[in-house]
DNA sequence: CTCATTTTTGACATAATCCTCATTTTTCTT
DNA sequence: AAGAAAAATGAGGATTATGTCAAAAATGAG
């Protein structure tokens, strides 16, 4: 049984042969278990059970759990991470780009909770998630030190902090009320040395231009 | 075989009568285990082998693994905000408060790294740790904001974004270098509310009252 | 030192999960 | 629609962890 309604990789593969479509059920499939159970909690048979294949499949397709989380949690980065930079090319002011991506990237949070979840999850296990999440974030930070509204050091700590502000987001409140989303943007301004006065405007216009809850 | 050096809970145990001493043993045990191997990979055989005890003796102690992180969390929890508190008793200016007691956690992350990631561990997934954990920082948190330091509204968000901002130290440099418990520092009092120049003056002048590396 | 009480022990019954592979079923090309 | 290739199946052996308990050992009060 496959109870998510939102079947990101199944959407993916429909059309391709069999094989990619038995591993679009797998990665959903995983996708739902790992944000339930979490990553140490599941079990092979969870997934098996959840994408509705037999034990036995899951090893025609990877060989541990490992393998698993990171093919999931990359996905996940590359499709959130696309959509979002997708929305922001014409952005060209760091503190807005930061603000709408953080935003933006919570309101996804709001609607597909397991998302944020599972990307997090491989971003602390999988390394070559984390460095691809770290990379893109980054950019935009570098940009706006050099853009002069930025007032600190941008390093792996820092890009860590602002990391674990989002995942505290979600652990606070995973209903991702407008709230949340509007003080974690705040806060992240903070964090990158705005003022929060400063914050704050950036924050409410950034907020002016999100489509409607 | 215990391999730790430090063994707080044997060291509050010494000259009582066997049962608490084994208890100890347990609880000092766990500490390096659940550090080690996380909560959820631990083992109670683990457990009992670090401890040099047979392995039905665990459960002369506890039914499960739940109440040894609880006793273990909540035991650290207390020595380590005692030992922090009793250390600040004169200081009252709330960000001073605030990056002394932050630079003296780290620093005492620095000596026994598993003391905070237990600690830390216990206040995600035992209630009466975060609790506990919250009512410490919310106290000088609000001192701040009344003292019109700290910018912000201190709520459940926020006292939770702090506490993560803690972990993501020991995370990426569980060395803990000076560096890394200086940029902490200033981080969260960027969180706060504090322009990155005050920050700075406030760390700075904070760390100079600490005892030598 | 004695011995009732407390504590420890570790083998074992129970249970959970992993992973394999011989067999069956499905796919899809011609 | 036939049939070779691809994929799925799930029973079962191997492994690992849990929690119990009757017997053995250690404790410490008198």
């Amino acid at each position: 049984m496959n109870s998510s309604v939102h079947q990101l990789f199944r959407q993916q593969t429909v059309g391709k042969k069999k094989r990619e479509r038995t591993r679009g059920a797998l990665l959903d499939s995983a996708i739902s278990v790992f944000a339930n159970k979490g990553y140490e909690g599941t079990r092979i048979s969870d997934i098996t059970a959840q994408a509705d294949v037999a034990n036995g499949t899951f090893y025609n397709y990877y060989q541990d759990k490992d393998q698993l989380l990171h093919d999931v949690a990359l996905g996940l980065a590359v499709e959130i991470t696309g959509r979002i930079d997708e929305e922001m090319k014409s952005v060209k002011h760091a503190p807005t780009r930061v603000a709408l991506a953080t935003a933006k990237l919570l309101r996804t949070a709001r609607k597909e909770p397991e998302w944020l979840d599972v990307l997090l999850q491989g971003a602390f296990i999988v390394p070559e998630v984390q460095s691809a999440t770290i990379q893109y974030l980054r950019q935009d930070l570098e940009m706006g030190v050099e853009q002069g509204e930025f007032n600190v050091d941008i390093d792996l700590l820092l890009v860590n902090q602002f990391i674990s502000l989002i995942r505290v987001a979600a652990l606070v409140d995973p209903t991702m009320s407008d709230e949340t989303i509007k003080s974690t943007c705040e806060a992240v301004l903070r964090l990158l040395g705005m003022s929060t006065a400063n914050a704050n405007n950036q924050v409410t216009a950034a907020c002016k231009s999100l489509p409607e809850a």
